[in-house]
DNA sequence: CATTGCAGTCTACAATTGTCAACTGTGTAT
DNA sequence: ATACACAGTTGACAATTGTAGACTGCAATG
């Protein structure tokens, strides 16, 4: 929630992110250029340009072995509870109950998602 | 929840767009000047800025009246509502259960959130 | 009617973002 | 040992964003 975090992930940066949260251990460039190519059409240009300025302002470490292997430093849930935050900051008042209460009153949810929910709140506490 | 609109509305804009909001009518630039004067110390030039590019990008109608008055061409509700699409569609598999199950499980909500949502679900169905 | 203040438009400029090419050094294959 | 491929670095360039000055014309005020 705190937004000091090295957060502010751009969209194409996040498509770097998400290969490698998905991937769940450090990859080298090799493969994160080839996923990105093959899933974006993105140049290898292009791919280690990301990747270096995700280094660049903390959200992936690089870490030598032979060749760099690059891994988040922040999580996917992490970064989602930020960038959720930030949301709600910005357009909920600060009320993670508004975007919930905005949520249910849209179509944003279907039968089986109020479904599922209840059960989750029947659960909590 | 379709990203073609004229969306897209950026930090500073942002702000501008809030106060058409909650003005609920159109507002001439003086007023739109003085009130983000004094919130956000910005010059007037800058504001002339944001409203001109709110009103290229769509989201801001000027109608002439002696001098123009400008008002959203997009409600709160449809902005908040393409946003959190985006979110949830960028950082959640676009699943917006998934989104409230973060909120839930993270610390995102107070007790008295917790209880007025359980209501809400209650009545939901 | 002349003055003044400010709305509206144009221009500007640095920082960020999306995309990518060129160069450089090194590990791997021959 | 040599050559090749490619990782890593640097530079580039257009579009967007944050911020603001300058100019122009109208509208209110004296």
């Amino acid at each position: 929630m705190s937004d000091h975090l090295a957060c502010k992930i751009t969209g194409s940066e996040l498509e770097v992110m998400k290969l490698l949260w998905h991937a769940g251990e450090a990859l080298p460039v090799t493969e994160i250029r080839e996923k990105l190519q093959e899933a974006k059409g993105w140049e290898p240009a292009t791919i280690k340009t990301l990747v270096s300025r995700l280094v660049s302002k903390g959200a992936v470490r690089q870490e030598k072995r032979n060749v760099y292997f690059y891994s988040p430093t922040i999580s996917e849930k992490e970064y989602s509870a930020w960038a959720t935050g930030d949301l709600i900051t910005r357009l909920y008042h600060g009320s993670a109950r508004e975007l919930v209460a905005a949520l249910v009153n849209a179509d944003g949810l279907t039968q089986k998602d109020l479904d599922e929910l209840r059960q989750m709140f029947k659960v909590e506490d």
